[in-house]
RNA sequence: GCGAAUGUGGCGGAACUGGUAGACGCACUGGAUUUAGGUUCCAGCGGCUCACGCCGUGUGGGUUCGAGUCCCACCGUUCGCACCA
């Protein structure tokens, strides 16, 4: 053993023999209680691992290190969620099979994550793109298909002519690829849907079995959208005996319908347009149809055109104008509705535009000087309704419309089916085939025509459908895909006849929608997991990972897991059940300012934006740029950060996202060569707390590291065998209580800081006794496993520290002999008394009175009233 | 615009059900050790004040003997959603 701390001698001597010796296997033992404690499976990037990657990992390696201690079997397992879009765009420019770039990452991620000494059990690791596991992502469609909860649509979708792919709407922003930022034009396709809708009302229902980030279940919930009110049906004027039918959650104010509203894409459109009125009307929806999201987005001014058709109001019988426009869209409810101006903002605003008639059917508060009113109220205007309040108002509507069969009932959702189909080769094929009428050799060019109403599942023995080997990646221009082009894989005979494969391949989500199941039973061959594992493992008892999942992945794997419930393959009816975010890690804090273009600062209120993104000056519009200043250049001055230089210049203190173009990223390769994994983990939690965003400090982890090396002093020195006692007994049993109260909690940061003043304590103790040495090596351990494992070597120990139990308190030594209370006078801070723990009142009170610090602020008063709190606090309320 | 989270020293952050604000660490200052730098150790470190003391948890009000913590209004930052009938 080296004289110093050495973590690259220690850390991967304790690696090698963690790996050795299995240490992290999952027991078999079903005695034991079970613990799975999950982190969300990495996408194996060229870029390696990042320094926000280690801090999910380590929060639950502290954890599970913790739950071995106290006896619990624990599945901790890690995979590869490793389809993925940018080994695809790799192989499309190089050539390089994408199976090759992702082995290649993937040991790339493996490597660093070892490096990092977490607790996993690799003989569970998985691979997404393992034909072993894509043969169960296949089944699990199969399942779903048979359920008939996956089916085929035409849909405009969101084609990206550059990735050669469709994007889920989730995946386009401000009309550009997520990935990559590249132009996307919609384009009707055919699609594999998932019929999620058909869950949501357990999706959402179930929410409440979870422990989850309150603002998580919002942001499902939301995603969902569940809203109840009625449909109504308003007959069409032609005497064709149809209806428009619409969808509204205020059924309560039919009365004040003054007219009706459709989208552009309705598609009574051409039938209610009058001919006076057509060519308006079909100029409008053309126009619509050419404007991209980002246009209507940017549109406040309601648009819109009057059809000249009427519908006929169903209970006042009267004739309603419908109007086509934008702001109705066709994707949700009917794609109609009954515009209700005194009770919708947005019918208002169109009424008032086009100068519609409003009627009030809500009697407003007084005093309300609004425009619609949403508020709850009397009805008014309304029959046999006025006077009811909002709800019974809507209840009483909803059981007439019912009645004379006009409307009913009706939930709607903002979910909408999964679109599940991609078209692009680096992702699970989907296992259906399809009949093909030919009469040559459709693979020679022959003509044929793909029955595509016909699908066929493929037969599960001859799962998994394996990728065709390429060596041209690029999609090509057939929206269909790059398996498209895959002649000699996409068409086979069978008994005589010819048949096409499904092109299209799974979503990234597929895989990551069940791996945690496949983590229980990893090498089944016979099934995707079994009974038994399911029984044991599930559901997961900790789930680590980034809000940015918050919504689609999380949902997409419950409506699965719900999906195997009812195929009674799993029991627990959510596959999650307690769930954290960690915050991300931010960069270091940068100092920024304006300066013009001869380097010149410029003080921020003479910036204005240029809007195209830069910034220009107010006076002359002269161009600026923003130049980042160092530490030393700046001071607080203050509420704010000025120049030093020239104090009259604000600069913005703002840590940012780490990001390869702004080059503040953090590797977490060059940071264990510094300082080693130990540091690196400790600092990373010493950081904040787990959820919280937290910017990096390149100079903060000289603290912890400092720690490392203290704590490996300490067992260099000389000890006694003698027990510990006194004030130093309390001490060590305080740092147990609130290091294990901190690990269940997840608080790591003030876990650690029990520690540090604990080793503070321990550093000063003479004599200094061995067994509390060793207390600090044991609550050390799960925090910096590699130097707590040579410590406890060097302290004479066999390994593994692992195997050694986790500490017990003693409730009864976690408090103090002696404590200090506080005493106020009239609630100010007059004096301190250190007084015996459970010290009598009258004694405490004595004593306070005869405090010479409180005595001052007594004298010639009146004393109207005392406050005891036991332990903590005397409070004295003194007149005069 | 709507929804959620959040605001505490120079910095990251502590503070259990209202009860000693600033634990722990970084940075900084002084001292010891050292040829020197670094390391290590000791001490100090919210602001104002010679001091008694006063002020201080984004801002302004309120409840309370007592508010970082509870209530109301506002401001800033971050995240999510964005015409969802």
């Amino acid at each position: 053993m080296s004289e110093r701390y050495a973590p690259s001698e220690i850390e991967p001597k304790w690696q090698a023999y963690w790996a050795a010796h299995d240490t992290f296997r999952t027991p078999e033992d079903p005695s034991l209680p079970k613990a799975y404690i999950l982190d969300m499976f990495p996408y194996p990037s060229g870029a390696g691992l990042h320094v926000g990657h280690p801090e999910g990992y380590t929060a639950t390696d502290i954890y599970c290190r913790y739950l071995r201690a106290k006896g619990h079997a624990v599945l901790h397992p890690m995979g590869w969620d490793a389809f993925g879009l940018p080994a695809e765009q790799y192989a499309i420019q190089t050539g390089t099979h994408p199976a090759v770039t992702t082995q290649a990452n993937i040991a790339t991620f493996k490597r660093q994550i070892q490096s990092l000494g977490l607790s996993y059990d690799w003989s569970r690791e998985l691979d997404t793109t393992d034909p072993a596991y894509v043969k169960w992502t296949q089944w699990i469609f199969l399942l779903l298909y048979k359920r008939g909860l996956a089916y085929q649509q035409e849909k405009p979708v969101n084609w990206c002519p550059a990735l050669g792919t469709v994007l889920a709407n989730e995946e386009v922003i401000d009309g550009k690829s997520e990935r990559g930022s590249h132009p996307v034009v919609r384009l009707p396709l055919r699609q594999w849907m998932l019929k999620i809708t058909a869950y949501s009302d357990r999706l959402l229902a179930d929410l409440d079995l979870v422990k989850w980030p309150e603002s998580t279940k919002t942001m499902q919930e939301d995603w969902i959208g569940r809203s109840e009110g009625a449909e109504v049906r308003f007959a069409l004027m032609d005497g064709s005996g149809e209806a428009l039918e619409i969808f509204t959650t205020r059924p309560d104010t039919l009365y004040g319908a003054t007219f009706m509203v459709i989208a552009p894409e309705h598609p009574f459109v051409e039938r209610l347009a009058t001919p006076e009125r057509k060519a308006a009307v079909d100029a409008y929806v053309a126009a619509a149809k050419n404007r991209s999201d980002l246009d209507r987005k940017a549109a406040k001014e309601k648009t819109g055109v009057a059809t000249g058709g009427y519908v006929k109001h169903p209970i006042t019988g009267d004739s309603v104008p419908v109007w086509v426009a934008d702001y109705v869209l066709m994707g949700y409810g009917t794609g109609a509705i009954m515009a209700v101006p005194g009770q919708d903002e947005r019918d208002w605003e169109f009424a008032e535009a086009f100068d519609l008639p409003i009627l009030r059917t809500v009697q407003p508060e007084p005093g309300f000087d609004g425009k619609a009113f949403l508020g709850d109220g009397p009805a008014i205007n309304s029959d046999f309704l006025n006077g009811l309040p909002v709800t019974e108002a809507k209840a009483k509507m909803i059981a007439h419309l019912e009645q004379s069969g006009l409307g009913t009932k009706r939930v709607e959702t903002r979910l909408r089916d999964w679109v599940f189909s991609r078209q692009r080769y680096w992702g699970e094929p989907i296992p259906i085939y399809f009949p093909v009428e030919t009469d040559g050799d459709p693979r020679q060019g022959a003509a044929h025509v793909i029955r595509y109403d016909q699908p066929i599942p493929v037969d599960e023995a001859e799962l998994p459908l394996r990728l065709p080997d390429l060596e041209d990646f690029n999609p090509g221009e057939d929206p269909a895909g790059t398996l498209a082009r895959a002649v000699d894989w996409r068409f086979f005979q069978k008994d005589g006849k010819w048949f096409a494969r499904e092109t299209n391949t799974m979503p990234q989500w597929a895989g990551s929608c069940w791996y945690y199941l496949r983590f229980m039973d990893p090498k089944n061959p016979d099934a995707a997991f079994s009974a038994e594992a399911a029984k044991r493992w599930l559901p997961v008892d900790l789930y680590v990972g980034g809000a940015e999942h918050a919504v689609l992945h999380l949902l997409y794997a419950r409506f699965w897991h719900k999906v195997l419930q009812d195929a009674g393959l799993v029991e627990a009816p959510e596959p999650f059940g307690r769930l954290v975010h960690q915050g991300m890690i931010l960069g270091e804090v940068e100092y920024t300012a304006f300066v013009d273009a001869s380097g010149q600062p410029v003080a921020k209120e003479d910036a204005r934006p240029d809007g195209d993104g830069g910034f220009k000056r107010a006076s002359d519009g002269a161009a600026l740029k923003v130049q980042r200043f160092p530490e030393e250049a700046v001071e607080k001055k203050g509420a704010v950060t000025v120049l030093k230089a020239q104090p009259a210049i604000q600069v913005d203190a703002r840590a940012h996202k780490m990001s390869k173009s702004r080059g503040n990223v953090i590797n977490p390769d060059d940071v264990v060569k510094a300082h080693g994994a130990d540091a690196l983990r400790l600092f990373e939690m010493f950081l904040g707390p787990l959820e919280a965003v937290k910017p990096w400090s390149t100079g903060g982890i000289q603290g912890v590291a400092r720690f490392l090396e203290r704590s490996w002093a300490l067992v260099q020195k000389p000890m006694t065998g003698e027990a510990p006692s006194g004030e130093l007994l309390r001490s060590l049993h305080k740092t147990i209580r609130k290091v294990t109260e901190d690990i269940e909690a997840l608080r790591f940061n003030t876990g650690i800081s029990a520690l540090m003043i604990l080793l503070n304590e321990l550093a000063k103790a003479d004599p200094l006794p061995k067994e509390a040495v060793e207390l600090h090596v044991r609550l050390l351990h799960p925090f910096a496993p590699h130097l707590a494992e040579e410590l406890w070597e060097t302290l004479g120990h066999p390994p593994s520290l692992q195997a050694v139990p986790w500490p017990a308190y003693d409730p009864a030594l976690c408090v103090d002999a002696a404590v200090t209370v506080a005493v106020q006078v009239n609630g100010k801070l007059r004096g301190k008394l250190t007084l015996p723990a459970g010290v009598a009142e009258a004694d405490a009170l004595q004593a306070a009175k005869a405090d010479e610090g409180v005595v001052k602020w007594l004298e010639g008063k009146e004393l109207v009233k005392t406050i005891w709190v036991p332990d903590k606090l005397v409070s004295f309320v003194v007149k005069g």
